[in-house]
DNA sequence: CCGCTCATGTAACTGGTTACATGATTTA
DNA sequence: TAAATCATGTAACCAGTTACATGAGCGG
C-alpha cells in the first residue's frame, strides 16, 4: 500500500485523465518542464504492472485494428491508495524544501578559480533566466486558457521556484560585483 | 570519470572541508536542513569506496588511540572530476526547475472532496510557513556570523524557495476562498 | 556498568536508467 | 518505401534504502 513517487504520479494521471493507456501517461511525463520525470519506458511500464498486480488499476483491451493496445482505469483501491498518498501524514517528504542541483553546487563554487567561478555564475544567470521564461509562458498560457485552479497553481509554484533561482544568482553576483569593486 | 550526485558531494565535502573521515561527511548530509541527502552508512560509505577505488580521494589511517579512522583526502584526479562536474555543460540538470513533492501533489487534489481539500491545503500552509521560519532563521544566522558567500547564498536561495512554496499555496487557498465567496 | 555516540562496514532489496527489441500505423 | 511515431515490453546494470553488525570510548 506504499507507492513510489512515481508509481503514484502514473496513478494520479490515470485517475484525473480518465482511462488512457500507459504509452499517454509516459509522454505526459515526458512533456513535463520538470526535468525530473524521464518517462521512460523501462520505468513507467514495471509500474504499470505493479499497480496492475496491487490491483490499483484495471486493463481493458481496446486494440484499433490490429494494434494492440490497453485502456488502464482507476479502481476504488486505487483511489483509496492515492487518497493515502495524498495525506500530508504519510509524504513528510513534502514538507521539506526540495533539493536543487545548482543551489548544491554553490557550495562548491570556492573550489574555482575567480574567472572560472565567473563563468559558472554567468552561465546559471543565462540558463535560469532562460528556464524562467519558458515556465512563466507557461504560466501565462495557463492562466488565460482557463485551466483549473490546481494546475494554474502548479504552473504558478514553478514560475515562483524558478524566480527563486534567478534571485538567488544574480544576488551572489551582484555581491561579488560590490566586493571586486571595493577591492 | 561520471560521478553521480551523491559521489560528486561527498567528494566536495571532503574537498572543501579538508581532509576527514567518511563519518563527518555523513553527519553533515544527516544535519543538512534538505531532506534529500539521508547521509545512511550504506550510501556513503560504498560511495567513498567508489571514490578511493577511482583515486578521487587518498585514505590515510588516522587512529586515535585503538579507535580505527580514516583521514578522507582529495586527489588532483579527484579535483579535476569536481570541476568536471561543476561544469554546467555536463549537468545540465542544474538548468532545469527542480521537482517538488508537493507541487506534484497539487496536480490530484481534484480528486478529494472539497473538504479534504482545504484539509490538505491548511495543513501544507501550516507546514511550508515552519519550514520557511527554519530557513530565514538559518539564513539570519549564516549573514550574521559571516559566512563565505556561497554558503549564504545557498540559504538564501532555499528561503525564496520556501517561500515560493508558501506563496504557492497561499495563493490557491485565496483564490479558492474567493471562488466559494461568489457561489 | 549501561547506554549513547563514534566509526566502520555489509547484505538484501528495490526502483529507475539505459538500451534493446518487436510490430503496427502514419506521414513525407 | 523509408522514416518517424504509436504502443508495448524486457534485461542488465547501478545506486540508494533499510536494517543489521561490530567494537571502541565516554558520560552518568
Amino acid at each position: 500500500m506504499k507507492l513510489s513517487e512515481l508509481e503514484a504520479v502514473v496513478l494520479g494521471l490515470i485517475a484525473v485523465d480518465g482511462p488512457c493507456t500507459a504509452y499517454a501517461v509516459r509522454l505526459v511525463l515526458k512533456k513535463s518542464l520538470s526535468g525530473t520525470w524521464s518517462g521512460s519506458a523501462g520505468a513507467v511500464y514495471p509500474a504499470v504492472e505493479r499497480l496492475l498486480i496491487g490491483k490499483y488499476i484495471t486493463a481493458t483491451a481496446a486494440s484499433t485494428g490490429l494494434r494492440r493496445s490497453k485502456k488502464l482505469a482507476l479502481s476504488s483501491l486505487g483511489l483509496k491508495a492515492l487518497k493515502q498518498w495524498l495525506n500530508p501524514h504519510v509524504s513528510p517528504l513534502a514538507a521539506t524544501v526540495p533539493s536543487d542541483p545548482l543551489r548544491t553546487r554553490l557550495r562548491f563554487l570556492s573550489l574555482l578559480t575567480k574567472s572560472e567561478q565567473k563563468e559558472f555564475l554567468d552561465d546559471a544567470m543565462a540558463k535560469t533566466r532562460l528556464e524562467r521564461d519558458k515556465i512563466e509562458l507557461d504560466f501565462q498560457q495557463r492562466t488565460d486558457g482557463g485551466d483549473n485552479d490546481f494546475a494554474v497553481a502548479m504552473a504558478y509554484g514553478a514560475l515562483k521556484m524558478a524566480e527563486a533561482r534567478v534571485d538567488m544568482i544574480s544576488r551572489l553576483i551582484d555581491l561579488r560585483n560590490s566586493r571586486d569593486a571595493k577591492a
